[in-house]
DNA sequence: AACACTAAATGAATTTGGTTCATTTACCTC
DNA sequence: GAGGTAAATGAACCAAATTCATTTAGTGTT
């Protein structure tokens, strides 16, 4: 938006913050001490600067956790799309991709509405999802519904990771929930967990149901 | 938590607030200007109160978030059950799940991991579809991973809602990306909305896989 | 070597929101 | 009436993001 001076002269001192250092620090911020502890502040302090300092270089802290994403989504294992069967390669990306982001579930709300143009890592799976998927034999006009549908279940899946333990103790309305507090009590005897369980089922699920759908509509 | 003091005398002047009141008024905030309108002051003054009234009724603003997710869940419909066979049943309520949270995405990352104990209009929706379920005849134990698979599922969709619909425009990167790229035009002229397209593709497969998983494990 | 120019960094101030607390208000019961 | 209590008030407090005028220190040019 704003038009360049004529720019007649040279460089300035040189500089302590760009992009990689701050994003770099700001992850391992989170990964210490959780999202709470990412404040402006906290991450100037890390970076033996002043809070002001950041605004030079990025334009909110809305901006910073895009960055993060950028990280984060490099995490995700793409390598099974090629060497795997569809199915198989299929599970292992997705249970990776939740995997990575039920450690960084205050990301999810964010990215999972962000045009995915700023994020090159992104596009970069998607493109293999999109290849391998279309290579099995899905109508192009299927690809990115089944890929949205995935999504879906993953990001729901990994903020599911959050929850906690007794999430679903009754033990107030117990007489009025016989099924629900006999299901409750019977997958805890089990010893799995939910969690991993749900995601797992689900996960099976729908990747057979949607790489089925090649022909009806 | 708080022991009740000898209380000996009267009571105080007719009280203005209370839940009902507060919880309404928030929802009608939400509902006209989304949840950025939502803040305490806000609150108070469309309640023609100071904002600290609102803390003898309410303990923080997360609580305030619990009372509106209760009002919110009062709205899906769980008719279905009963009514129609198990699959219908299923998909029915789960359409609804999601539309209802399509409206309310900010409370998403709330509820997702919330103790169900607290509301009892969720409690109650969950011993409708573990009765369905079980009546099917999953095992105990597979009852809650199946219904938190179609949660993860549902809150993910509603998440999905609100993203952008250029989301998926890579303009940039397009030689990169040739599947992806085509795949998102070819989506894009059969004109049918994505979210809508991907919650139904991929609720039909999770069902259908869920319930047909009534042996295996 | 002085100059001109510029990006980077500073620090103070602003803003926005949530939350606390001592105090006052109103009204009910004895 | 007098005692007692929940509700409401208003003035703080606090944390955190963001803005901005100003200073700092390079770098290329003359």
């Amino acid at each position: 938006m704003s038009t360049e001076s004529p720019r007649r002269a040279g460089r300035p001192r040189t500089a302590i913050l760009n992009r990689d250092r701050i994003t770099e620090h700001a992850l391992s911020l989170v990964s210490q001490d959780g999202y709470d502890a990412l404040t402006m502040q906290q991450l100037a302090r890390s970076l033996g600067v002043s809070p002001s300092a950041l605004y030079n270089h990025v334009d909110s802290k809305h901006d910073l956790l895009q960055w993060i994403q950028e990280l984060v989504m490099a995490q995700v294992d793409t390598s099974a799309f090629g060497k795997l069967d569809i199915h198989d390669a299929l599970i292992q990306w997705a249970t990776s991709y939740r995997n990575v982001f039920a450690l960084h579930i205050p990301l999810i709300p964010i990215i999972a509405v962000l045009p995915v143009a700023n994020s090159p890592r992104t596009i970069a799976m998607y493109e293999h999802v999109a290849e391998t998927l279309k290579t099995h034999g899905l109508a192009e006009s299927e690809v990115i519904p089944t890929i949205v549908a995935l999504e879906s279940f993953i990001f729901g899946s990994a903020m599911d990771t959050g929850a906690p333990h007794d999430i679903f103790d009754t033990s107030n309305h117990r007489e009025a929930t016989p099924h629900f507090t006999q299901a409750v009590a019977a997958q805890r005897a089990t010893g799995v967990n939910t969690s991993d369980d749900s995601f797992g089922r689900g996960l099976r699920a729908l990747v057979t149901g949607l790489l089925a759908s090649r022909d009806l509509t």
